[in-house]
DNA sequence: GGCAATATACGAAATCATTCGTTGACGGTG
DNA sequence: CACCGTCAACGAATGATTTCGTATATTGCC
């Protein structure tokens, strides 16, 4: 009855999240798309991409179609699920759970390139302010 | 002649934040403090706390005072500094680079509780739009 | 069929984070 | 002085992450 409980993938790593970047980016990929997306000319070999998507895939983090030689991976976690993961673990352990505290230290540090963005957030604070 | 180039702590393990948490929370403590607070009773030992902050203190992510038989630490780099720091690079890694895209997340996912936090950022918005 | 290119699979090394056990020093109390 | 509790130091075990070398399979082509 419960709404969609997934197993809790586990959390992705440095080399793992940039990985699901590329898939997030280019769509499904080969290991070789990857790999020439990632590491082009430098970097780590073929067969450590390889390996980590392997690995990713026993974790559950990416998805694979193997009907095909070369097979496909997919991310198997959405960026915006994944966004709003680490926010929350970041608001928890780094402004006592305050989300306010973190956008103002995020709007302080790094303000808003745009005027549509500034826009963005009073049209969101406004929403929230009338009782959602 | 530039301002002030700090010799670029390491990040913080996972443990070692909790670590600095406690210190700044209840500033310079002995060893046994800082164990009994995290992991009172129940948890990893004592020699385990020990061992964790004479790496912190090898990594410059904490200060020693070793005049007193109970070493006192305290923690060597500011919240503030730390929140800002998490920040630019989960904005990096995870927003392309936009931290209204996060501001948007946050606030999407952990309204703010109170009247006055809304207040503030939107005070905090008007100083950015008027330049600053 | 045999070859070259490209693929997966697998195991192992290197590194790091975390945990703990043990040792030796220090300090106060009886 | 001898004892007991607390302390720092150190080394080592464990587990996870990342990297790579090698073996093996598949495909297209001559």
């Amino acid at each position: 009855m419960s709404p969609r409980r997934s197993p809790e993938t586990p959390w992705p790593t440095d080399v793992e999240l940039q990985i699901l970047q590329v898939l997030w980016q280019g769509g499904p990929s080969t290991v070789r798309e990857v790999h020439e997306t990632l590491y082009a000319g430098e970097g780590a070999g073929y067969t450590t991409a390889l390996k980590m998507l392997q690995i990713m895939h026993a974790k559950g983090l990416v998805e694979r179609d193997d009907s095909q030689r070369a097979h496909v991976y997919k991310a198997g976690i959405t960026k915006q699920r994944t966004q709003k993961r680490y926010m929350a673990d970041m608001v928890q352990r780094l402004f006592n759970g305050s989300a306010s505290q973190m956008v103002l230290h995020a709007l302080g540090s790094h303000p808003p390139a745009s005027r549509e963005e500034l826009k963005e957030i009073r049209t969101l604070l406004s929403k929230i302010e009338s009782g959602d």
